[in-house]
RNA sequence: GGGCUAACGCGAUACG
């Protein structure tokens, strides 16, 4: 039964749901656990019916069962449901009062997530995820300064930032280039040991990127270890939106292919969103026939469909080319809605 | 064996 249970998380974090829910029905003897991966599962993939389904056809609830279901309605966006069950809950603790935090966030109430989350600092309920919470809601909601000031009292208070307050409050940095604090978050996060976490490493590159520092984004991105995706998207969009900003600088081009061949050769499968900056950049640096194969190529070599940003970048390229009548075509030939 | 928070995406009342 705990293998079976570890099936249904792992399943479920891939999004296969309806293989989690076969695993689970063949277990025998359903205990508290593995109805609550069932709904933690179906929360995650947004399927708040399910979830709901599970949770009042299990026998019992414990405190993480009452949390995940608040959690599901929270990511939903369903703030009035969330507060029901948050208000009728019989385990209430930190986790739930963050995911009921995270409820105000979703459904755009921050000025509420605020006020709850000052209260929770009150009546003591809050821990180190509460104040990421907020971090990370400002910074999302381009709150960039607000972002910075709740980091900055968290640190005052003496509670240590960990890889999420460090990532978020980079994003905030990176999009109003605040690159003193950038800097003395990196100092911080050097000290904390934070930057063999490929998260925090990459979260560095975008934030000396945006600064404009891309010599030192390209300097943590080369002393990095562990890589993910994300990281050569980073990167490769770091010269990307550099060469953006200087017409007829082809500088980067030979950075922007030299590392999409390189993340090729080690596995990674690129992405649409590197396969825009590849695109994006050829057709910016006048080579239109590379930017052209990359777009035909790229959904027969690679896992990847081309969205409606890949095709407008197409659109583009034949419209400065003088080929309206191609462009044209694409729009009303592209299996995307154009916009 | 299960629960909260995080990072890449040109731009966004419209042109480049």
């Amino acid at each position: 039964a705990i293998l079976g249970t570890s099936l249904i998380s792992t399943y479920a974090a891939w999004s296969r749901l309806t293989d989690a829910r076969h695993i689970f029905s063949s277990i025998q003897g359903h205990d508290v656990v593995s109805w609550t991966s069932m709904i933690a599962g179906y929360a995650a993939n947004r399927d708040v019916e399910n979830a709901k389904l599970h949770f009042d056809r299990m026998p019992q609830r414990d405190a993480i069962s009452w949390t995940s279901m608040i959690s599901g309605y929270a990511q939903a966006g369903y703030l009035q449901q969330c507060r029901s069950l948050f208000l009728a809950s019989p385990h209430r603790d930190s986790v739930s009062y963050n995911a009921m935090s995270q409820a105000y966030v979703v459904s755009g109430n921050l000025d509420q997530a605020r006020t709850f989350f000052e209260e929770m600092c009150s009546d003591g309920h809050h821990n180190s995820a509460s104040w990421n919470t907020m971090i990370a809601a400002y910074a999302q909601a381009g709150h960039s300064h607000e972002s910075m000031t709740m980091f900055r009292r968290m640190d005052l208070e003496g509670i240590p930032a960990d890889s999420i307050t460090v990532i978020s409050v980079l994003d905030a940095c990176a999009s109003v280039a605040a690159l003193d604090l950038g800097k003395s978050i990196h100092a911080e996060a050097t000290d904390r040991r934070l930057l063999c976490d490929a998260g925090v490493a990459t979260q560095l590159v975008d934030m000396y990127a945006k600064c404009g520092e891309l010599h030192d984004a390209r300097c943590i991105f080369d002393s990095m270890h562990e890589r993910n995706l994300l990281t050569w998207n980073t990167m490769i969009a770091a010269y990307h939106n550099h060469g953006r900003n200087r017409r007829g600088c082809t500088g980067g081009l030979d950075h922007i292919l030299g590392l999409f061949l390189a993340m090729v050769a080690e596995g990674y499968e690129p992405s649409d969103v590197t396969l825009l900056s590849v695109i994006s950049s050829f057709s910016h640096a006048g080579m239109f026939e590379q930017s052209i194969h990359y777009f035909v190529s790229s959904p027969v070599d690679f896992a990847v469909a081309m969205k409606l940003d890949h095709y407008q970048c197409m659109i583009d390229l034949f419209s400065r080319l003088g080929e309206l009548g191609y462009a044209e075509e694409l729009i009303e030939r592209m299996p995307v809605e154009p916009d």
